[in-house]
DNA sequence: TTGGATCTACTACAGTTGTCGTATATATTG
DNA sequence: CAATATATACGACAACTGTAGTAGATCCAA
């Protein structure tokens, strides 16, 4: 329906580039026994999704020997900060202070995180660029 | 590809919701009217989604005279946390903080906002249930 | 009463997604 | 070399989505 230059991984996508990004040059068969390791899934599923992503460049595909390796083409960072931004827009009318209140809200946060933020907090405060 | 109980809403669908949240019984004339003033789209697509909402139980339809009134059936709250659960798992390994902090650092936040949070977070540290 | 304005019900359609099966090419190993 | 294992390329499919057209029912105003 729209174009965007702004990576929207669909769920098995994303799946598959979280593989990516700590398995770097990662083969299909790879990717598929870390995904199998969740749920059950086919050989040539995987396969599938994966050329559907070269084809959208969310992955490049580099040739080894008979078969190919690939790596993801977003970096992590970029595709969680499009997804929280949109999920802000479309979920929460821009309240970010009420999302993170959910997402703090139902995770168990230990206090050292709690103190991590509350530092990061204060970092922003005086130095609100960042 | 899965059913699921936690409502998931698509794009076209959450949009709907968020006008029925705050115009709660609303006719498909207002609902079409609202999405209008953000992008062009049909009064008859407006009502298929409508019509699709209904049948998945995410509306319900009261009849008012010729016409029809439409309801949210879950809550605004209870769509954000599915949606942030969702994406905190996806997305970022279950790391609250990082979601957070991207939450925070993509949107201009006032200090006061700041301040509340800093509030909100104190009171937690010392009262960590709720 | 007749013609537009409103509504709803249906049908359609193309693009995306998640899933695979099959065919084919290439390797490896008895 | 034949059988088996591996990979890739394609094609298929059904469900979901976004979008909209058309037909038929109703109601109001001239």
């Amino acid at each position: 329906m729209e174009e965007r230059q702004t990576f929207q991984p669909s769920d098995a996508e994303l799946e598959i580039l979280q593989i990516l990004w700590e398995h770097q040059p990662a083969s299909v068969r790879l990717v598929h026994e870390k995904i199998c390791e969740q749920r059950e899934v086919g050989y040539t599923t995987v396969l599938t999704v994966l050329q559907r992503m070269t084809k959208k460049k969310l992955v490049e595909r580099i040739k080894e020997g008979k078969s190919h390796l690939y790596r993801a083409v977003p970096k992590e960072e970029q595709i969680q900060q499009n997804l929280v931004q949109r999920l802000l827009k479309t979920a929460y009318k821009g309240s970010a202070m009420k999302l993170m209140m959910h997402a703090l809200g139902q995770e168990e946060v230990s206090s050292e995180e709690l103190d991590t933020l509350q530092q990061w907090l204060e970092n922003k405060k005086q130095n609100p660029d960042g």
